[in-house]
DNA sequence: AATGAATGAGTGTTCATTCAT
DNA sequence: AATGAATGAACACTCATTCAT
């Protein structure tokens, strides 16, 4: 259970400093190193001292930036958030026509989850937490204000040139959209168990990426025209 | 002890004994008090003293009955995965037309998660961990690989009558469904600020599961038949 | 450190009972059960567990027979002393010529040692304890009391005899008797590493024997006689 | 933590520091209340809490600077042999004609023991564990095999010069000077019973002291040359 | 007589945090 | 700004002992 913490009974004596006063990036350090251990261990299993050994600066440096380690928590719940915020901002769908607006959407969700996977272990704890670190942030309620209408506004194009079924709620797709992926992410330890499958293969994450864009296309299709037949 | 420092046990004056002699029962009290604990706090952040306290036990006995934190932590997932398998298998799906069928899984699937949601927190946990107790437990495992065909042979059924279009993953679909439902549940402490709404809400419940059911319709409903046009 | 005291989560309902009412059994085995673990982990090692696993008995019964721990403990250092007692007055040294005499108690004594490794760990235990169960004994008390004469009346026939040296201090040979016979397995772990040799090989043993009878007869030896010259 | 558990860590009110920043003192410390409290007590009865009181630091130091608790005793008995080694290594009896250096040999352990009875307790110790620790030292078994020679030079020296008897084993006679000065002391508590002898009075240690000597010399006293007579 | 479930007081160890340099 | 020694409050786990059957 000690897991190579090692410990070092006499400090080379005159022990270099490892980074000179660089105050921005040591902050930067520390964020980054917290984001990896609080994203692995969750806010109780995260070790302060793990932080400061995978940022490679003291420990009383995190207690000087960030005060605590629930404040540390928080600003990385709040950097994990800015971080897809900014990715979806420059996504630019409004440019595409809402069937490939869609496609491109549920995509950009699924590639971003793939490759971050930091956000959906830290977005799992903080649900665990109730979203108390969340709902604590006044950053974050206020970029959760004004980061919503992707969907809303591709539903609305779709629907107006007749290409999508109406009245679809934006909220219940772009919920919809989310879990599909995010499902897949989170909980493939225990699916690869139960489906006995290597979810994590190009192929099989290929196969997921294309039900899931088949699933949403299903949801918004229209009804064919009984007038037709 | 040695050398006179004896320390003398006080034998508890007049301590009342509030539960005398029921093995049983204090190992059913024991794992139902840990099911909270843990799915309340995760593995690392649960607290052996206040299972102790829930289970109005002494902590003692988790020891006896259950070894250790961890041996205790895995009853409880294979407690969990138990009852929900139990409950699968009472549901007797290939009675129904394969609509119905399909309506009744999702129901079932999302009902189930409204009404356990320690379930939905163990499984969470568990995925945090890498599933490393689930992989670790014989019971599970072999349980795993005795309870998956609910969609497949549902799908089967529907295909083979028509009524669903054909070559539909069974895995795919099977994880779409515990996604869509899943996550709104998991996530929802969050996705209430997100979308700033109350998701708890009897009709806000009604409104997911009834997308959810139109979701898997739209995932199986065949092609238009081109034929007839 | 849990060394293999696996629980036994159900005990066998309807277990039979594995010794059939036999107290004065129990006691025996108890004791030598206690003998056993006392000796090899001392009074604070000891497991009261422990114990009644190699007794096969219910834990319960120890204290039903023996009070406590302690007083079990008490009782043990009385039996292993019992026991040497008993083997010294079996001995009947008084009947051998001195020199012969005292090369049987030697041979005695190392062989108890070889024989009873746990006479000594006991003693070395109760000597870390500053003797304070012995003091407490009555019986141990008395019977040390009764038992002393073994090498005195060796020691004044011989010397009556004029074939060992006068005024020899019938204390001090009793004591480094025992320390030469005494050590070498007390110490045995220790000292087979700093001198490199497997000591309780038989010629090990053997050459040790034949050594520590040499000391004693140069210690009673004579002075040669100068008026010979 | 989790949960609004949050536990509000009191900043100890007025809490004076008792030892402020010497970290080589505060091991030394460390060490030194350790040995007392592992010779009193043996490896399992020794308590943590006793150490860091007796040190007068923070529990917390001993886990920063040893490890655990086995790794500490380690440290002791480290220190404990590095100790005996050191002063057998200041006595230079190579200087000494073989009579007097053996005289001085017999004296010394005999001296050191007196006055180190926490050796003589550490090792006892040890050998209940069956050298467990002494075999985990790299440094004690290094040690082990560079510090033997006392007794086998002045044995050469002596038999050269024909005073000493020859042929004499000299890991038997270093193991009986051992065992006769050893004994002595560490089963002080059981024989002062049973001798009914105060054993640590000034008169009684010379007593023991002298007798040794005369059985050292006793034993390697030359056969008396048969053709004198 | 015999059993095993239950108890309370430790015991080793870890952790977030602060103090002194 | 940066370091690492020091602290106190837990926390998981163990043990001798007693109660109820």
């Amino acid at each position: 259970m000690t897991d190579g913490k090692q410990v070092e009974t006499k400090p080379a004596s005159g022990a270099r400093r490892r980074h000179p006063r660089r105050p921005d990036l040591s902050q930067i350090r520390i964020l980054d190193a917290a984001v990896m251990e609080f994203a692995a261990n969750g806010l109780s299993g995260a070790r302060v001292d793990a932080i400061a050994d995978r940022a490679e600066i003291n420990k009383r440096m995190i207690y000087q930036y960030f005060g605590n380690k629930e404040a540390l928590y928080q600003a990385v719940i709040e950097k994990v958030y800015r971080d897809i915020w900014e990715a979806e901002a420059a996504l630019s769908l409004e440019e595409l026509p809402p069937h490939e607006a869609l496609i491109a959407l549920v995509t950009f969700v699924w590639t971003y989850y793939l490759e971050h996977p930091e956000f959906i272990t830290m977005l799992n704890t903080e649900n665990q937490l109730k979203a108390a670190y969340f709902r604590k942030s006044r950053v974050l309620r206020e970029g959760a204000a004004n980061s919503r209408p992707l969907v809303d506004e591709i539903l609305q194009r779709g629907e107006a040139e007749g290409i999508f079924r109406a009245g679809i709620d934006p909220t219940q797709l772009s919920l919809t959209i989310t879990s599909i992926c995010y499902y897949y992410f989170t909980n493939q330890a225990t699916s690869s168990i139960v489906y006995s499958e290597r979810m994590m293969s190009k192929p099989a994450l290929e196969r997921r990426l294309a039900f899931n864009i088949q699933t949403v296309l299903a949801i918004v299709k229209p009804e064919p025209d009984p007038s037709v037949r």
